[in-house]
RNA sequence: GCGAGUGUGGCGGAAUUGGUAGACGCACUGGAUUUAGGUUCCAGCGCCGCAAGGUGUGUGGGUUCGAGUCCCUCCACUCGCACCA
């Protein structure tokens, strides 16, 4: 056939017609409760993506991420679910202001006009999104049930106020939650963070933290086991004993309280080895210390001044200072000289330990800096020893081998220092260490003597009860500041009166609609001016009176949003009963980088409202998955000082060697190498970004779509490749063509009307081998469907389309027929990926006739009868290694396999004089002869 | 340091349960079509070797008739947390 005639692959054609029709018939609008023609109940399935910010930039991420959504919704909608894919904006935040300050223009006009943007860029992809539920964060309708659940929360204190050092950005002139900071910057301006003293509102997540803790421990197994040890870890639970040592310190300002300095520990069975105490430098007997004593006072005024990140502190060296002061022992009522240690934390526990340098890390890097005592208290009867630890040589060195007691190494107590030299302290500086984590029993410890962990801390706790002394659980969570300086945001409801103080504005009086029209000019929150939205009436008293120009932490907008979407137009209520059919959500998707943030505030605020009755289940997302970011190659010149200059993909030319290794690149304009970077995440600055709209223009939607999900598998990182992308273009050209030849009309026609009966039993064996290879495919690809494993979906599709052209020039009915029957499922099966060229076959094939639309075709399933085989064909192997193929029938029975087996020419060569131990037979597979 | 994850050709990556390692695609090489470029088609392509054959899934060991897959050890990389008492 000439190859003038063949009809071409237009994607941008294809593409708007399809998108015409799905709009015009509303293809994608969901209502709970479907059902299927029969008349059954379908199950339901909510598929959803992380809330975009409206940057007005759709970028390969989004792509990645809404397409694997996508395939998701058109693979089980045809599976017979009721799936609902919604999509909406989180519309308040700070990169709309600073656009603002910059525009001069109100921020809603920014991020309105940024959403049109966004969702135009979008609609080319055919997204089979329900638009109907299309939610807007910063419109009244959504945050006047932030300001709701507020209020509701304040009545049940879970939302209070309280004025306390927070963390304050200076760029971005607001309060940061803890999660919000990053190595001591801001998590969006990347400033360095200070500390401030401010009134502001706060979420009690703690009273959630331990269920919060349990559940991402123990059931929420469906989430990446990454995530759940992020949250974990962020919970961060300690198990202890909180008591006091008393002390006699005099204090003229009333800071410190009743001469008892509270320290927590996890290790109260090392009481009796404490050889002093340390408090943070921030700690009210430091502070009171440092003005008697001017070494004090240096070293607090060093410390505040040290700090840059979070990892370079905890790297610092543990430095100290002696106030001179003592605290008594609350067991042996002994005097224990109090340090001021950099390595204490004011904000944890009580910002105070008990040094007990024999066995914590860090009180030994201290005690050994310091020259202060180090007494061992606990001993490991049976201490777990790796073979290759050094331990063994210590003892070997000493003459000690066969101890396997630890126990019975020197005691350390007594002149740990003079043991510098000798081999003994080597085997306690290296070894023992890890010991540091492990519980024993109490030696030298008095009354404490052969207790073991769990003895020793419920004694400790008896004993210090008297002095406020108990068992306790110390988080590293805090609650949720959620009050924001900022102007594009939720006010919070709340009217401040002299007389009456913060008064919650009244329900009826909901929403505090935020006045869209103001612009911010970089001095500080806008709403201060605004009078119209800053005088008031107290609703107690009154009297004029100011609203709270504070507003909400975005986290909050986006703690509930796939809520709202189940009943996006409900006036009345924050949910409704379509809620309850919904949620929880079958599947949520999106970036790692909401692992601790989105994700734990999403938790604790579907628990919040789970405990006001609001909804009935206690966890938000039944299943997590964290898509991979999209990487691309990077290319850069380095100039004399150093500095890189990156070049775009299209301004160089990749050079490789005789094995096609890339070996490096040249600039097209001087024809000088440029270095390549490797794969890089997708950043401007690198000018390695790929954008959506430039692959669509280029390739159309099937192709941007089908090549994102064949990357690579959609949980890692996957790299873009221009070429990767033109093999799928090609893959989609070929798939045209072939459906298109006027060859195949035929066979298309005969499967289009209620379809002949085929007899495929009775087919031709080439025939049954091509029914065999597709429907073997299509069996993988079902369960690669189930695994989320869309990257070889795609290659199904690919084998299926290179099965049927190696049978093109084949005629005849049964060809027809096996191959009308390929076709209608080969288009099923790529649907979900490539909907528009799938959707268009399906229509010129004529098996939209039979079936209606392929999106309510039935899901292609294999014919078991198809994958049954006359003949097998069976490996052997000698000795477990390939030596030859037989094909034997399917039938066949175990000795007569075996003595085909035996039979082979190759097998012969390798059992040749050699006798024959033993044969496997795995049946359908291989045999495996043992000489 | 702690926690989680990942290591397979030149590259992206396949390989339900232990059973033919390298599917599918890219790149590359040779050939056909084309005035040329591009497109398209055919063939080849882990490594060593002319071949027979050998060898091969980060390292070293183990279990097994048989290990990319299971167990132990070590190494490398990525991500997260990081003085949490």
């Amino acid at each position: 056939m000439d190859s003038a005639q063949q009809p071409k692959y237009d994607p941008s054609a294809i593409e708007a017609t399809a998108q015409a029709a799905w709009q015009a018939s509303d293809a994608y609008r969901v209502t709970e409760y479907a059902k299927d023609k029969t008349g059954k109940l379908k199950p339901k399935f909510y598929a959803c993506s992380m809330l975009p910010y409206p940057s007005g930039k759709l970028h390969m991420g989004h792509v990645r991420n809404y397409t694997i959504n996508d395939v998701m919704l058109r693979h089980l909608r045809m599976k017979g679910f009721n799936v609902l894919m919604p999509m909406g904006w989180d519309a308040f935040g700070m990169p709309a202001e600073n656009a603002a300050i910059a525009n001069h223009a109100p921020p809603a006009q920014w991020t309105y006009q940024n959403i049109a943007d966004m969702k135009a860029q979008m609609q080319p992809l055919g997204l089979a999104f329900d638009w109907s539920r299309e939610i807007t964060t910063c419109k009244p309708d959504y945050y006047k049930w932030n300001q709701w659940l507020f209020l509701k929360m304040l009545e049940r204190g879970i939302a209070y106020r309280k004025t306390q050092v927070v963390n304050w950005d200076p760029v971005d002139q607001t309060v940061l939650a803890n999660e919000q900071v990053i190595d001591g910057c801001g998590w969006r301006s990347g400033a360095l963070v200070e500390k401030r003293e401010i009134p502001g509102y706060y979420l009690a997540i703690t009273k959630y933290a331990e269920e919060l803790l349990d559940s991402v421990k123990n059931k929420l197994t469906g989430w990446p086991p990454q995530v759940r040890a992020m949250q974990e870890n962020w919970i961060g639970k300690s198990v202890g004993v909180r008591f006091a040592f008393h002390h006699q310190i005099s204090d003229e300002q009333g800071l410190i309280q009743d001469g008892r300095l509270f320290v927590f520990t996890t290790r109260a069975d090392t009481i009796m080895g404490v050889t002093f105490c340390a408090v943070a430098p921030e700690h009210p007997l430091a502070l009171h210390a440092a003005r008697s004593n001017a070494a004090v006072a240096k070293f607090i005024e060093a410390a505040k001044r040290g700090g840059t990140t979070e990892a370079e502190l905890a790297a610092r060296d543990k430095e100290g200072v002696d106030t001179g002061l003592t605290v008594i022992h609350p067991l042996t009522r002994q005097q224990i000289p109090l340090w001021v240690g950099n390595y204490v934390l004011m904000a944890y526990g009580d910002g105070a330990v008990m040094g007990v340098p024999a066995h914590d890390e860090r009180d030994f890097a201290f005690a050994k800096k310091y020259g202060i005592a180090i007494r061992q208290v606990v001993a490991w009867p049976t201490p777990k020893i790796p073979s290759n630890s050094p331990l063994e040589k210590g003892r070997v060195d000493h003459g000690n081998t066969g101890h396997t007691h630890a126990a019975q190494l020197p005691p350390l107590q007594k002149g740990a220092e003079s043991r510098r030299d000798d081999g003994g302290f080597v085997v306690y500086d290296k070894c023992w260490l890890p010991h540091y984590g492990e519980h024993g029993v109490c030696i030298d410890s008095g009354a404490m003597n052969g207790m073991n962990f769990e003895q020793a801390i419920e004694y400790v706790a008896t004993q210090t009860k008297a002095d406020g002394g108990e068992r306790k659980t110390t988080w590293r969570l805090r609650d949720w500041s959620i009050s924001r300086q900022r102007y594009w945001g939720t006010p919070i409801p709340i009217i401040n009166c002299d007389g009456c103080g913060a008064v919650p504005v009244p329900e009826k009086d909901l929403p505090v609609v935020l006045p869209e029209h103001l612009i911010p000019d970089g001095s500080g929150n806008p709403l201060k001016k605004d009078a119209a939205f800053l005088n008031c009436a107290c609703p107690k008293c009154g009297k004029p009176a100011q609203r709270e120009t504070d507003t909400m932490d975005t986290f909050v907008d986006s703690s509930w949003y796939f809520m709202r979407y189940c009943s996006p137009d409900s006036a009345n209520a924050m949910v409704d009963a379509r809620n309850d059919y919904w949620m929880p959500m079958d599947q949520y998707i999106g970036g790692i980088e909401h692992a601790v943030l989105h994700l734990l505030y999403a938790r604790f605020w579907t628990k919040v409202m789970r405990d006001m009755e609001l909804v009935k289940f206690d966890e938000p997302f039944t299943n997590l998955f964290t898509q991979g970011m999209l990487s691309a190659e990077c290319f850069y010149r380095e100039d004399s000082a150093g500095k890189k200059r990156w070049y775009y993909p299209s301004e160089i030319t990749v050079r490789y060697d005789d094995k096609s290794r890339p070996t490096g690149a040249i600039a097209n304009d001087d024809g000088l190498p440029v270095a390549l970077g490797g794969m890089e995440k997708m950043s401007k600055s690198k000018n390695n970004v790929v954008e959506p709209k430039d692959i669509i223009a280029r390739f159309g939607a099937d192709t941007a779509r089908a090549y994102v999900m064949f990357a690579g598998p959609p949980d890692q990182s996957a790299a873009w490749s221009d070429s990767g992308a033109e093999g799928v273009y090609r893959f989609l050209k070929r798939l045209y063509a072939y459906a298109s030849q006027a060859k195949n009309a035929s066979m298309a026609k005969s499967h289009a009307d209620p379809a002949p009966a085929l007899d495929f039993a009775s087919a031709g064996a080439a025939v049954r081998k091509l029914r065999f290879e597709i429907h073997s495919i299509l069996a993988q690809a079902n369960h690669d469907y189930a695994r989320l494993q869309y990257n070889t979906v795609v290659s199904a599709g690919m084998k299926m389309l290179n099965a049927l052209e190696e049978c093109k020039t084949q005629v005849g009915a049964d060809w027809d027929a096996v191959r009308a029957e390929s076709m209608s499922i080969l288009l099923r099966m790529f649907y979900p990926v490539a909907p528009h060229i799938t959707w268009q076959l399906w229509h010129d094939a004529g098996f939209a006739g039979k079936h209606g639309d392929i999106i309510d075709a039935p899901w292609p399933l294999p014919d078991a009868a198809a994958l049954e085989q006359d003949e097998i064909e069976m490996v052997i192997q000698v000795n477990g290694k390939l030596r030859g193929h037989i094909r034997v029938p399917k039938d066949a029975s175990k000795t007569d396999i075996e003595a085909l087996a035996l039979a082979d020419a190759g097998v012969a060569r390798h059992t040749e004089g050699k006798a024959i131990k033993k044969l496997i037979v795995v049946p359908g597979r291989l045999i495996n002869v043992v000489v």
